[in-house]
RNA sequence: GUGGGUGUAGCUCAGUUGGUUAGAGCGCAGGAUUGUGGCUCCUGAGGCCGAGGGUUCGACCCCCUUUACUCACCCCA
């Protein structure tokens, strides 16, 4: 690395070939399952006022109180790089009245997400998600389609041994009378919780639940569980979630620790959890939030959605993915007339599809069938002064290494003719 | 924000208790009797040894500073 090389802003992830092919075919077969299921692409702007993450995540938690890239255009105006999707998509729903033109808005996104945080493994400050949104239903069977969906999506990527761990965090009826619950029952032990949670424990209780320290772990280890306290409407939506889950035969763990820490959550949240990606072991996670579209100014209206981390996902399936595929012929000219030959057939051969190599260095035959070889192509066709002198390309089937000759007005129609066969 | 580890070729890494032209493997380029790939062999290109300062006759090596990367805490996807 030079001296005065410039380089990537500290924890931008960047992605080369060949990853780059990889990473395309994962964010392929996510488009193609969510596109099957009704889902339709949403793209959406980088950059939002900085107030719509502070009314939608939380202005108690980590990600807006540090995490975020926030900072004041030319006029003055306070920016932010989107930290995650779900505030934009709200917005996007309100600002366009999505609800208004249908009833139900089944909605995704790809694309890059920003927090200022430590970068280590799996986490990085320009990161990369695929996520969905719900709005309008507020039936458990859309909270059973989406996670189910996700589940086939690791196993079409032959992801294993991702485990679902579930909760309900329940509604704006029962969660004020738990919230309090635990308030008190932390109260009473607050000299054993560390320093945030003591802080954090007026204005958001429930983060103490998943607190690392071990000292915390120890002291919630007894505390209320929230499944205990959901009202009727709230259990009732969870146990029908689980049924449909059980039937479908999808593990899962119910975990009543499962907070989340985005603080628009209400009843149904969850992580899928993976080993193999270091302390950052959340692949996707997500849940549903019925409050935060009115709270943004909208109309009521029930949501469901997630996030994939893209980068995680990768580690996860990235070197069980189908190899690359290679160039079906490599052309192979000898000297300046030769080229000329070949070169609009080149053309011809790669309109619609990338067929054919041709090297335009005038390399020696040894090092273009080298290269060739290492391209992995099924054919080499190969054009020297005896062949122009004759009028034929000689056709190399790179395994059987057979040799045939094709005659010039013929070249075209005879390649196509051995690609379709392969 | 807090700790630990590591910075030598494009990549993965050796290296000398401080001593002359800093090495290997992979990769890349060329070659091994005329125009035929993979294996093998040969050759070559490519490094101010992360940066700055100090100690020394002499520093890739020792000391200080700094920076980047990395792992972990925290938090999250």
């Amino acid at each position: 690395m030079k001296k005065n090389q410039i380089k990537t802003v500290k924890g931008f992830n960047e992605v080369l070939p060949p990853e780059s092919f990889r990473w395309r075919l994962v964010e392929d077969k996510f488009r193609d399952l969510l596109e099957g299921y009704g889902f339709a692409e949403l793209r959406l702007a980088l950059l939002e006022p900085t107030e719509l993450f502070a009314r939608s995540i939380g202005g108690e938690t980590d990600i807006v109180e540090k995490e975020m890239y926030t900072f004041s255009d030319r006029s003055d105006r306070s920016l932010t790089l989107r930290p995650e999707g779900t505030a934009s998509v709200v917005r996007a729903f309100n600002q366009y009245s999505l609800g208004k033109i249908n009833e139900i808005n089944k909605l995704y996104y790809v694309g890059p997400m920003f927090r200022y945080e430590r970068p280590q493994k799996g986490r990085y400050r320009q990161f990369h998600q695929l996520g969905a949104e719900v709005f309008g239903e507020e039936s458990f069977f859309q909270d059973a389609e989406t996670l189910l969906m996700l589940a086939q999506l690791f196993h079409t990527l032959s992801v294993e041994g991702v485990v679902l761990h579930l909760n309900s965090l329940g509604c704006e009826l029962c969660r004020p009378t738990f919230r309090d619950q635990l308030k008190s029952f932390l109260l009473e032990r607050q000299t054993s919780l560390c320093s945030d949670c003591q802080r954090r424990m007026q204005e958001n209780p429930l983060r103490a639940l998943d607190c690392k320290n071990p000292s915390c772990r120890e002291a919630v280890v007894d505390a209320p569980q929230i499944n205990q306290s959901l009202c009727d409407d709230c259990r009732q939506h969870f146990s029908g979630l689980c049924t449909l889950l059980d039937n479908a035969e999808l593990d899962y763990q119910v975990n009543p620790k499962l907070v989340r820490g985005l603080d628009y959550y209400t009843r149904t949240t969850f992580e899928f959890l993976a080993g193999g990606l270091g302390a950052q072991n959340a692949v996707a996670a997500g849940g549903r939030y019925d409050r935060l579209v009115a709270e943004l100014g909208g109309k009521m209206t029930p949501a469901f959605g997630f996030a994939i981390g893209f980068e995680r996902l990768m580690m996860l399936a990235g070197d069980k993915l189908a190899p690359l595929s290679s160039p079906f012929v490599a052309l192979v000219p000898l000297g300046e007339e030769a080229l000329r030959l070949l070169f609009p057939l080149y053309m011809e051969l790669n309109r619609s599809a990338k067929v054919a190599t041709l090297n335009f260095q005038q390399k020696s035959l040894k090092s273009q069938l080298k290269k060739a070889d290492r391209d992995g192509v099924k054919y080499t066709l190969i054009v020297g002064p005896d062949e122009l002198a004759q009028g034929v390309a000689i056709c190399r089937n790179m395994q059987t290494k057979e040799q045939t000759q094709l005659s010039f007005d013929k070249l075209g129609e005879a390649l196509r003719e051995l690609y379709h066969e392969y």
